[in-house]
DNA sequence: ATAAACTTTCATTTTTTTTTGAAAGTTCAA
DNA sequence: TTGAACTTTCAAAAAAAAATGAAAGTTTAT
């Protein structure tokens, strides 16, 4: 099999798999297309290889870039921009980690903690039974916030060496 | 604040929550709505207070139930189904890892087993460049594999407290 | 100061996903 | 076996999300 077409399908399934996580397809796409390549791309290379326009590759290279999943380079004598990705995979999930918790742990615990610290009028059992759930909501969020937070101490497979081995 | 209100309050956080990672909203909002009722509700108990229709309501009941985050009940005398949610944290946790690694993790993991035994032809740099890739890939998912099989095998918070007792 | 090279923006279009609701299907009591 | 009560299906509509591309903006060499 052509090299070429290995990456393509990988853009493909890299895509795919981004969609049904709730991350743009060609945000996805861009980022496989550049985790596969080791060099650096421009943006026509990008447009051109993962069949997207030029605004749709601009968007989603800036927030690549804010996910800090890529990075921009400029070559000397270059006017163009390249842009690289962050080829190794865990410091990837530590940054992807690190991005979610602040886009969607950090409002709900938020919420959260607004929800607890509110009266309620109504009836009784209803109360309790939103109470009880707002706690544990509390109590699993602050677990899972805990679990983050050691993902994003360690930049290596270690955490996971550790945990796996600790609990089998 | 009427406990209604804060219910209604808690379905829209939920709804947009799992928007973001990929999960209908109107499902969430079902499931956000059973939780946060003590008690079974019917189908048009349901749609009346998340706002959608029949269809949507069955549909996404379904689905609800494949995740076995919702069951089916039946009440002696009572022509109708009643729905009731899996009010345990953990539980839900648990059946929405299990129900995710199947959908998706699996998938991958056969991609990347399969690239990994196919033989590539082109640019010798770029083939040893994606070859480390899917070897680099391969080890990550594996890893999250085993992590989540322990989320599964776990029914309560007991791995995130000894996670977290190591690891701090 | 000019213009070519390149990047960014954003109103519009397209695509994808989700929802609707009416019709078909099922179950069950009489 | 009929029909009322309830559930499921699915083609069509609506909504939401993503992509386009042309115009505006920026940078840099001369």
């Amino acid at each position: 099999m052509e090299i070429k077409e290995a990456q393509l399908e990988f853009i493909q399934t890299w895509g795919s798999l981004g969609s049904s996580w709730g991350i743009p397809k060609s945000m996805a796409q861009i980022h496989a297309l550049l985790i596969s390549t080791p060099h650096e791309l421009t943006a026509e290379e990008i447009m051109d290889r993962v069949k997207i326009s030029r605004g749709n590759a601009n968007i989603n290279l800036r927030e690549l870039n804010n996910w800090r999943l890529v990075a921009k380079v400029n070559k000397l004598g270059e006017r163009k921009e390249f842009f690289k990705a962050d080829h190794d995979i865990w410091n990837m999930a530590r940054n992807i980690v690190i991005e979610r918790k602040k886009r969607e742990l950090e409002p709900v615990m938020r919420f959260l903690n607004n929800m607890e610290s509110t009266d309620f009028t109504g009836n009784e059992m209803e109360i309790a039974h939103f109470k009880n759930l707002v706690s544990e909501l509390k109590e699993f969020v602050q677990q899972l916030d805990k679990l983050s937070e050691m993902a994003i101490r360690f930049n290596d497979n270690v955490v996971f060496k550790k945990m796996i081995k600790m609990l089998k």
